[in-house]
DNA sequence: GAATATTGCGTAGCTTGCTACATTTTTATT
DNA sequence: AATAAAAATGTAGCAAGCTACGCAATATTC
């Protein structure tokens, strides 16, 4: 049987993704929401919408859909930047900023279990190759001018 | 930095997953329909859609979606299965076959980019690590039986 | 200073992924 | 035989990914 990496890198992102999400459904959190939400936290300036493009290595209307529902349920707001009012900034409020601790939590045990029985050099190995993979693809959709962002 | 597996899994089905659509646009084709219509030119026998759902390890509306596309496109057609009215047998036509030899071609030269530069035991061991981190988030979605024929 | 390019965002429209529910047909139970 | 369970598909509705387009604000260039 030949072996597809495209096919493997799918189900993996799919089924990790869906355990994160079912595991922060109570909190009203997708996966997608959890990491831009978890991501917006820890930065100690408010953010806008093309630094997380960046970050994450997706498109503009991608960002754009999943901030608007994280508005829509209060975990943040976006205000435009008086210096440079092309820029929307995003702020953390405090519905958003309850849920970091239980959220990291979440994803971090989920992070374990995928590598779950590997040992330390595997895991490293397994970021290593995963990262040349994509670096021979040519990164990502996104241009990406902060390579360093990406792939983390 | 920390290293998330979850997010390097999408990032590299994403750009993946872009590239092989991009090779095939002029064929009418997107990434998933072609590996579906690959998949159907090679059975012996006309699967119907349950068969893919478990190859692919997706779930049924999104079977359903991809094969009324290849229909509208009339590169299958749908027929019930006398024998049981509940299968929907798959049939390719002429228009489907045709492209098989391109389509393939093009998907295999972009899974040779992804592991490019990878010695052969990079390569072993890159497949063994990612059906191992598959397997550690209980395989995906569906529940299957054939194991066998999935993380192929 | 005026014209042009770039940047950040918004929106429309598509595919692909999902869950949840309903329907039809077949199989299993009793 | 009648009823219940299981299997295959259909459909509604959503999230998340994309491209392509347009608009407004800032930067650049002449």
């Amino acid at each position: 049987m030949r072996t597809y990496y495209g096919h493997l890198a799918r189900v993996l992102h799919s089924c990790t993704d869906q355990a994160v999400t079912a595991a922060l459904a109570q909190m009203d959190l997708t996966a997608a929401q959890s990491h831009i939400l978890g991501y917006i936290t820890h930065r100690t300036d408010p953010p806008c919408a093309r630094d997380i493009e960046e970050a994450f290595q997706l498109s503009h209307p991608t960002v754009s859909g999943i901030l608007s529902r994280l508005e829509q349920k209060d975990f943040i707001v976006l205000r435009s930047d008086p210096a440079d009012r092309r820029c929307k900034r995003i702020y953390i409020r405090p519905k958003g900023l309850e849920l970091d601790e239980m959220m990291h939590q979440t994803v971090r045990s989920i992070e374990e279990q995928i590598v779950q029985g590997f040992t330390e050099e595997e895991k490293a190995q397994f970021a290593s190759l995963l990262r040349r993979a994509i670096d021979n693809m040519g990164g990502s959709p996104c241009k990406r001018k902060n390579k360093e962002e990406c792939n983390a």
